[in-house]
DNA sequence: AGCTTTTACTTAACAAAGCAAGTAAACTGA
DNA sequence: TCAGTTTACTTGCTTTGTTAAGTAAAAGCT
């Protein structure tokens, strides 16, 4: 219906854009972690399990962006390391509910400082209250209400 | 240095907000894909390929965001597909020049109204200035110095 | 010209993503 | 109580991401 398309003159897309954005932001988290046995999504299972506690597999898959089958394996894969526990509640048994371990924990602690600093670089170069604004946006993008075909 | 980390309060990771804000974008996007035999990535080179013209195998990798080797399969399929051409010039030929076919470019049509309307969605509920400066932010945060180890 | 380096891809190998289908436990309603 | 549904995962399969190694053409150096 509109006669002119919004991407037509900018050229400028969204998708791309937030593409290249976490590209340009993990880059360096992979780099930090490419040492130390775990990547990006172990990385950010640690991390949840250490900020939220306990979690069932399908929360603790939505908060660390993963799909279930993904996080199947990765947690499989990380109880055999070692980094977390897995286990089946009584009063529900289809459960699962994973939590961290003491050498997750550790592990954590080994790249904090290094994690911190990266972080501390993106707010130092990129400005505090710009990416205060660009995480609202973010927020607030992702909130919108999904469209239906 | 910091004596209080700047994740530890706010808790606002910058990388899921990234992750999230894109599945939002880009899950109406393969829905709307889902039936037509392209995914998301075959969809951003035929993008690519119909805005910028004909273009090098390593040019359009960087513009449709995809890694070469990934390109090199992509390109394969999509050339068995009869979406796009593969041709090396006789002045280099090291190179090979993609570029959309007809029928590439009738995919496009085919989609190009749902398309839009999803982007004229997304402008309309997350406002037009809104999402200009949220590009800005995107493209300045990709376009910082990377951080070394 | 002959040799090395660089450029532009391709191939290979393996982990991970994404989708569909499968399983098993809990719930729900006659 | 028992078939049907929902919930919570798991498994299988194909494609993609990622790194490393390989190939072939062009460019650069002596």
């Amino acid at each position: 219906m509109a006669n002119d398309l919004p991407l037509r003159r900018t050229k400028r897309s969204l998708p791309i854009a937030l593409l290249r954005a976490r590209e340009s932001v993990m880059g360096p988290i992979r780099d930090m972690l490419a040492s130390s046995g775990v990547n990006e999504q172990k990385w950010r299972v640690l991390r949840v399990l250490q900020e939220r506690g306990p979690s069932e597999l399908t929360q603790l898959a939505s908060e660390a962006c993963l799909l279930l089958p993904s996080l199947t394996r990765i947690a499989r894969a990380m109880e055999e390391d070692g980094l977390i526990t897995r286990t089946t509640p009584d009063d529900d048994r289809r459960k699962t509910i994973a939590a961290i371990t003491p050498a997750g924990e550790a592990l954590i602690r080994t790249h904090s400082a290094q994690s911190a600093s990266i972080f501390a670089r993106i707010e130092r170069d990129f400005g505090l209250e710009r990416l205060e604004s660009l995480l609202d946006m973010l927020e607030a993008l992702q909130a919108l209400p999904r469209a239906k075909d």
